[in-house]
DNA sequence: TGCAATGTTATTGTATACAAATAGGTAAGG
DNA sequence: CCTTACCTATTTGTATACAATAACATTGCA
């Protein structure tokens, strides 16, 4: 994975993630290369990779934009991860294994780690927090699910959201998680979609909570 | 949309459609830029969009090759699309103006035209089938859902489905999308969701008979 | 005979040059 | 002052040459 292609793209990803390139940026092919140091070949497969994943858009001549996230867009797609990760959670319910559930705990026990410190360690909790829902969607065994949600890059809006969270809200995550792993000993399918259901979209009130504050400090 | 990068699209997607290349076949660069008349540059541009559509797949050393199906794939992807399908009435149902309904009504007619034929036009099926479902994701106002539906490329099943229906097969479809149609006039929005949800289904159990058929057939 | 090393070939990856298209500005005309 | 046409600079699209890599066959050795 040294390719010139995949530095090119987590370069470009970067660039995006960090915000030095913000919403409605325009990115030029050339410009990209440069920067990462490669010819415009490779970027330009870097972008068709980050227009799949909706980092980017393309005008109606392709010229390539950072990707705006209104109020509405951000909605939609914590709906539609919330709908296809309560799906994940039902399949999972039924096929966790003890060693898949092993992990899932002590992922789980990690963020109540961070949640306990007194100055959280969000990109910690970030990881484990991401690591804890792709264990879900592995258990689910439906690799078009998976392929689906990682195309619904939640990366931009976790991110957002989970800057700005608290040690009261990283607990509640951890302790949503808890009753998850419940469900999934259970191996009651109803139960882990509909908490599934709920955390994800609490996540989104999060946000907005999050993002009314950002916009109050102007 | 004259582009060489759009034809060479066009051109391997009805490749893999007409079955001249079946799944497992390697594709190679070379040899599809040959066919189509372009450069390579084009080429793997197409691939790339085929690729996110899962009509292809990559081994680990990139070497490309048309996707093949198995059961349990066809059935993990009508239920992510009856899923999603489902969502999208859902929404689309509060959503519909007067125009759009009337596009569905003309657009079910035509399909209830080609289901009194003799000899079913399949193609004309298929077409209008396809602007129906559009139609109805258009009007959901779900720019995301639109997107992440479209990368689960019905078509490949959808076509080996109806290729199996017989009339009884298109006039259920016809009429199922009369229900639909009902629900959006209603601006119900459960009932839509619900009537979607088992199109979907049925239409998966279609293709399961065709399928059984086509081996009995052997 | 089986297996491993090696060389050859097929295939993808990258760079670069040039062609085509488009946006944005400028000047001319109303 | 607004509109339109055109020109120019910017940006993307395509072709091609070459580099890197992986698959495959062949040969040598155990």
């Amino acid at each position: 994975m040294t390719r010139a292609a995949d530095r090119a793209y987590a370069e470009i990803r970067s660039l995006i993630l960090s915000g030095d390139a913000g919403p409605g940026t325009q990115l030029t092919e050339e410009q990209l290369a440069d920067i990462c140091g490669v010819s415009r070949t490779p970027v330009r497969d870097a972008l068709r990779r980050l227009e799949a994943e909706l980092y980017i858009v393309r005008s109606d001549s392709q010229r390539v934009f950072v990707a705006d996230w209104s109020h509405a867009d951000v909605d939609e797609m914590f709906t539609l991860r919330g709908i296809l990760e309560a799906h994940a959670a039902r399949r999972a319910a039924t096929r966790f294994d003890a060693d898949g559930l092993t992990a899932l705990r002590a992922c789980n026990a990690a963020i109540e780690v961070v949640a306990r410190q007194g100055e959280p360690d969000i990109p910690a909790f970030l990881a484990s927090n991401r690591e804890f829902h792709r264990l879900i969607v592995d258990a689910a065994q439906s690799p078009r699910l998976a392929v689906t949600l990682s195309t619904l890059v939640e990366q931009p809006v976790v991110r957002r959201t989970a800057m700005h969270y608290g040690r009261d809200q990283l607990a509640r995550s951890a302790s949503e998680h808890n009753e998850l792993i419940l469900a999934f000993e259970a191996r009651d399918a109803a139960w882990a979609h509909a908490v599934m259901a709920a955390h994800i979209r609490r996540a989104f009130h999060a946000f907005n909570g999050a993002r009314i504050q950002a916009s109050d400090a102007r």
